[in-house]
DNA sequence: CTGAAAGCGCTTACAG
DNA sequence: CTGAAAGCGCTTACAG
């Protein structure tokens, strides 16, 4: 039995007596068969350990049920937890993940879409990738609803789901203010992503309310050594920063081993505050103050959304920003008024 | 023409004034195709946008060139890299990766056995997650390749690739003694896990070798709070010992911080071993020794394993242990001859 | 080299 | 409630 490949609907049917049909409707919610069918059918299909191909089910549908899901930066840990979510949500709403690292090129997203419009998926979510127009074109021609996670595309016309980012700097200006710093400076995420630049302008702004300007304002690319280094030269120029801001957590961690190595102390010397509150933030080698990223509200209104699309092609895009709430740790000094309006 | 849905086979041989079959075979490598015809009918492709049906042809060819990956612990930061690395490996080999997250509890597992044969996947690599005997044989009842990536089951005859990790156990041994350390205590990897097994033999095996014996040896499951606690009660015992061997850098990573917590010193009052070396281990705020896992070597040979027997379905299984080096860093006291045997 | 035809394993009107 | 039949979009012998 176990030689003959794939069990398919004819073989059940042939062993409990009925038709094919019958088969397939004892494995398709909601169609009507007889109790006694259906329980003649189930034993069959138990007996031979028969599942129905979903492939061929996916053809007739017009439904695969598969999600494509397109990644980069594995490095960072929001990525990682955030695939884990999503994979879950997604996995308990019947659905299935079949997954892409991409690096952020134009070439690279082109080849990936070339094989998720191949493999028929219902629908697409992004993590931080960029997406050119083009490809934003050919999802909607093939009638394909794509999300944006942790990246939004302004005029894109495209759904994207975000944490407030550009509040999320203002609160961070907010403390440092607070905490007494005047020269703050910020190690921008890459400034060809929304999440980076909303960050950044929410700190200008933060800091204008109080009079103030960034000391200095250098694009950390979200990548680890180029933050560090950035940092270094920042503490080795003539008038080094009392705190700094850091893009996001994945570059702070390195901004806080580079000074350290220094000789500085965090926060004594320099505060230092990140942005997503990825687990490692709360570990004690770190302690890292910064801004939470709440992973799953933005898992489920990115789920939500994107299922509502399936479900319902007309309906229009949409872009939600969800608010991240400051978390106050020790590696930023903390204002002595603790309702300093935080 | 982009609300006209999916674009098929007949579309473009309509276009192109060729019949169907001609489409086909345009996009099916090796077949024989008149140039002028093949022109014909790109031209015609891409004018409408086409690409072949991906469910389609896997129903045919009985191919799906979709590989399932289960995963589980996403909070190591082992696995996003190796994750990350597998799909890769797995998108130049032309395969398509599908994604699914498992507890590692049976019945969970038994329920994604139904999935990934509902969608005919060629073959299945599991990363770190136990397989029932169950699971064993209803794969190979269905003729689906497995490979069980860094963990392995005996006897369960099925292919697994991971690091030499006995020898690796064996290495810390040496290098711990060769510190002058005398109370070695090991915080184990979960000891239902080969690696956290064999790496436990392997520490052992050791020590013996010097006429020692572990000074404690508790289960840390893999889990961070567990470790730490562990640890935290080893280092206020009326014994403390002089080095610890914690089964991975995951938990190798909170037991630091603990300690650091409780104002001991690494490595002045305790040393510290990990197993992996993930990237993490190598940041400032750890530096930590360890056992490296050589993750390219390892996906190399499990996508090749597996790639293997997908294309020849009558080959044996394979267990591969690749050697694992020791990393030594800052947070294990050196031997004072750097060749004591290391 | 090429077209007509069969068939992969299913779902779903269509009659009964 | 149930079966026979059509058809999803392809690949692949089979003739020519």
């Amino acid at each position: 039995m176990s030689m003959t490949g794939r069990i398919t609907a004819q073989d059940v049917a042939k062993l409990a007596g009925v038709s094919q049909s019958a088969v397939s409707r004892v494995f398709t919610p909601g169609a009507s068969v007889a109790a006694a069918t259906a329980a003649k059918v189930r034993a069959a299909a138990t007996a031979l350990g028969y599942r129905p191909n979903s492939l061929a089910r996916a053809m007739i549908t017009g439904k695969s049920r598969i999600i494509g899901l397109v990644v980069a930066h594995l490095d960072n840990q929001f990525y990682p937890v955030a695939i884990e979510k999503l994979s879950v949500a997604l996995q308990a709403k019947g659905y299935h993940v079949l997954l892409f690292m991409a690096s952020n090129t134009e070439g690279e997203m082109e080849r990936l879409m070339e094989d998720l419009l191949a493999y028929q998926v219902d629908g697409i979510i992004t993590a931080s990738v960029a997406i050119s127009n083009d490809v934003t074109r050919r999802c909607s021609d093939a009638g394909i609803p794509l999300v944006m996670f942790n990246r939004g595309q302004p005029e894109s016309g495209l759904s994207a789901i975000t944490s407030a980012n550009a509040l999320g700097g203002r609160k961070i200006a907010r403390l440092l203010v607070a905490g007494g710093h005047r020269r703050i400076a910020h190690i921008s995420g890459w400034q060809e992503a929304s999440t980076g630049r909303d960050r950044a302008r929410g700190l200008v702004e933060g800091l204008a309310e109080a009079g103030l300007a960034p000391h200095a304002m250098i694009d950390g690319l979200f990548n680890r050594d180029t933050a560090a280094e950035v940092a270094r030269q920042m503490m080795l120029g003539p008038t080094p920063p009392d705190a700094i801001f850091v893009g996001n957590d994945h570059m702070a961690f390195a901004v806080i081993d580079a000074l350290r190595a220094m000789g500085l102390r965090v926060p004594e010397d320099v505060s230092i505050v990140g942005y997503d509150d990825v687990p490692m933030a709360a570990w004690g080698a770190y302690d890292l103050t910064t801004v939470r990223q709440p992973m799953m509200r933005m898992v489920e209104a990115t789920v939500e959304t994107l299922i509502a699309q399936i479900d319902d092609p007309t309906r229009a895009a949409q872009s939600l920003e969800i608010d991240a709430p400051l978390i106050l740790r020790g590696s930023a000094r903390r204002p002595e008024d603790d309702n300093a309006g935080l």
